[in-house]
DNA sequence: CTCTTAGTGGAAATGGTTTTCATTATTAAT
DNA sequence: ATTAATAATGAAAACCATTTCCACTAAGAG
């Protein structure tokens, strides 16, 4: 039944249809929920925020498109070790490069920008010289810091 | 039948019963596989080289004594997002402190030690500042590049 | 040696993700 | 607008790494 789009559809779909792609209902309401998120969503956190908006896509869809968008480099796939993937959009609105400080005890993640010019300068050197003597061709990296937040320090017997 | 033990047991036996934990047969037999090994191995993996001189290690087992080296910072656990979790002694004979690259396309896996002098200054510079600022006790730390191969960046397409 | 209980293996359960397949919807061509 | 080609989809089933269960075993303190 909601079969009306958005008159405003962002740049991706251009990407989209760039790559190959068709623009689908359940493409753009997944986008929506990961450019309107600050968080580390699920697959299914997803599902559940598309869902009441748009009861017919399944949580396959979800997937796929995840996939898709991980393929395209518009979306950050990152396992914390709570034993789901979780999802982050890059070029969000105002979401600047940044890594991520995980706690072992709760699963807390924290968003970092310190040092990361320091970092893009170190990182840059480095991609530069190990994509050489390694033959890579180097895309992304990620740093991620883990350890203890106050509370689960605390209560840490 | 297996019941004799190696004469030479490693320091990993006191730090075993150190750690209120028993020292068994398995838990041997598990240790001298990751020590043997410059890979990055799966539960399964280890369970497949144990197994031929100890019959009798589930898997079970191995799952539950790599959460315990996991656990004791004895060994590294990693996603490469080849969908098992790998593993790593930390401590082996000659290996040291490294980072890694990610193939894309096949999964396969560099271990680099380049800049770990540059890196380990710049690191403990962000931990010591990222951990008042975000009262989080860090204990580790893991940087990884993705890209692809040169076999892969041929292939692709 | 005896006793307590941590550790174990095998089978079953779990649960996130992927596959299958018949149906639907997007897109380009008419 | 209609049509044709086929990419995309949802529901259910399959998959499979990991965890849980539980009766049994063995480490190690006394
Ligand atoms: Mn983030
Ligand atoms: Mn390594
Ligand atoms: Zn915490
Ligand atoms: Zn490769």
């Amino acid at each position: 039944m909601p079969g009306i789009r958005l008159s405003t559809s962002p740049w991706w779909q251009a990407r989209f249809r760039g790559c190959g792609y068709r623009w689908t209902l359940g493409r753009e309401a997944i986008l929506e929920v990961l450019s309107k998120s600050e968080e580390h969503l699920s697959a299914e956190d997803i599902y559940l925020r598309v869902h009441p908006k748009y009861p017919n896509i399944g949580l396959t869809t979800i997937y796929r498109t995840l996939d898709i968008l991980t393929d395209m480099g518009l979306v950050w796939k990152f396992d914390f070790g709570d034993g789901r993937a979780r999802y982050e959009l890059i070029e969000g609105s105002k979401k600047m490069h940044h890594h991520h400080l995980i706690c072992k005890g709760c699963n807390r993640i924290v968003d970092y920008t310190e040092f990361i010019e320091e970092e893009k300068e170190l990182v840059k050197k480095m991609q530069n010289s190990l994509s050489k003597k390694y033959n890579f061709k180097i895309t992304s990296h990620i740093i991620q810091f883990y350890g203890f937040c106050s509370k689960c320090d605390k209560q840490k017997d």
